[in-house]
DNA sequence: CGCCCGGCTTGACGCAGATCAATCCGATTG
DNA sequence: CAATCGGATTGATCTGCGTCAAGCCGGGCG
């Protein structure tokens, strides 16, 4: 049974740290924010039950930092791969091309979440990933979770979950592109935006798209007017209020009951 | 770039050994059939590159064996998940449910093909498994898998390739379900089956579905009905010939032609 | 053998969402 | 400030596929 939210990327594997109360996507770190153990966001990558000594070899995972400006990419398909990417702030779209052009996003990933996992099969990228907003991320060279991995028993399996739980919300868009109808598909995705946000400690109920409404219908499989019509359709039911990027859910329960039939 | 063949449960990791040409899916195994080594569909499981004690060592994975009959489960949902299964012959349908009750196949599997990689993240199935035909799988333990990863470098990356792969796969179906036709769907669905059937020796043109209408459709997010008439179709157009069960690709340049616009 | 039943095919019809098009809105730029 | 432009909204129309329904086919069983 999978839980009709789980969209994309996901809910965090471990939980964050309650006490940060991110106020800002831009702040700058403190001197000692290279230490991952350190970092504000790492409830995601952070596998929990290290000891003292494997936090200080975590604390050498990550091999460096990028910043990546709007608009612009952090790779492209056919890239060779050789890292993992952390999203410390800002927000990522990751877009599948196929042979003959047409393109698809396959997800948005925002701080806290991890994207790249597709290169490691091949040792390319298959996607595109383009930041939608100026985005910081860490930069986490496979060689480094593999060297880590077989020291630190925990480091290992947590890596293989973290893969395997990108399997399964590949698995519940499947299922979500086969089987919903246009409306259910909209109120998934805001529930999971939603979650998401809260996971983060932002607010569950108000939040801003940093994505285009083609970039929704594409990951939803549908097309932009059709987005569209159905924010119409939620905003006149009273279950959002929804200005531009701004959204604010109303009724989360609206919103569930949207979803089933 | 994403092949556009690459439906689900894809080409094998490692190529399959060419000399082994298997004539029937229900081979009494000779007394060494434990040893992983001397497996008729090794080419998947395998990794390669291992030394000889990394042999016997890859030897001792697999734990044991299950025969399943045909309609019955290998795995359901909401069951605790410790192992990964292989699939030594037979064939495998991967069903994933809704909280409503919806239900979708997430996949199929064949000889030589791994399945279970979405358990890995919770500990619990996130999807049923049942047998199309009479099938034998091997059952690799998680834990066995995470021991020998730690000894066997090569094991371990051969597990990560995996999971990512299976990522990949799961991308290329969003992809189908969000901006494919249903003829581009079907012939999608087609040239994959054949690829897979090639890899393990099999006629790449000539081969029996072990699912039904209903089923690829499900796969497919499309109903019964408009399967039949796309192999309705796609028979007066004279690239393939299908008798209920039976397929014969006529031209697979014809089903290639059908994707893409 | 004939009956039954699940799976498949084929046709007629309706609808959700695509397509096409006009307009609007807000942010950016000269 | 007006002009421009990408994105969003909304309406009118079209269409691919779903839905409903009627028959067919083949295999298992009494």
């Amino acid at each position: 049974m999978l839980a009709p939210v789980a969209i994309n990327s996901g809910s965090a594997a471990f939980k964050v740290d309650s006490a940060s109360t991110p106020s800002s996507q831009f702040v700058v770190q403190p001197s000692n924010a290279n230490a991952c153990s350190a970092c504000r966001v790492r409830g995601l990558c952070h596998p929990g039950g290290l000891s003292e000594s494997d936090t200080r070899q975590f604390d050498a995972l990550v091999f460096s930092r990028r910043r990546v400006k709007q608009g612009h990419a952090l790779y492209r398909a056919g890239d060779p791969c050789g890292s993992v990417y952390l999203v410390r702030s800002g927000f990522v779209k990751a877009v599948v091309m196929h042979a003959d052009g047409r393109e698809q996003v396959s997800g948005f990933y925002m701080a806290g979440e991890m994207l790249g996992l597709d290169g490691l099969a091949s040792g390319l990228h298959v996607s595109d990933a383009t930041a939608l907003i100026d985005t910081d991320v860490c930069v986490v060279p496979f060689e480094r979770l593999e060297t880590l991995g077989r020291e630190t028993q925990a480091m290992q399996r947590h890596l293989n979950r973290m893969l395997s739980q990108e399997v399964v919300r590949k698995q519940s868009m499947m299922l979500l592109l086969g089987s919903m109808r246009a409306d259910e598909r909209v109120a998934t995705f805001l529930l999971n935006l939603s979650q998401r946000f809260t996971a983060q400690g932002f607010s569950p109920s108000d939040f801003l798209l940093r994505m285009t409404r083609e970039e929704i219908g594409s990951l939803l499989g549908m097309k932009l007017e059709t987005v569209s019509r159905v924010f119409s359709k939620f905003q006149k039911a009273q279950i959002v209020k929804i200005e531009g990027k701004h959204v604010r859910i109303v009724s989360i329960e609206g919103l569930g009951a949207m979803i089933g039939h």
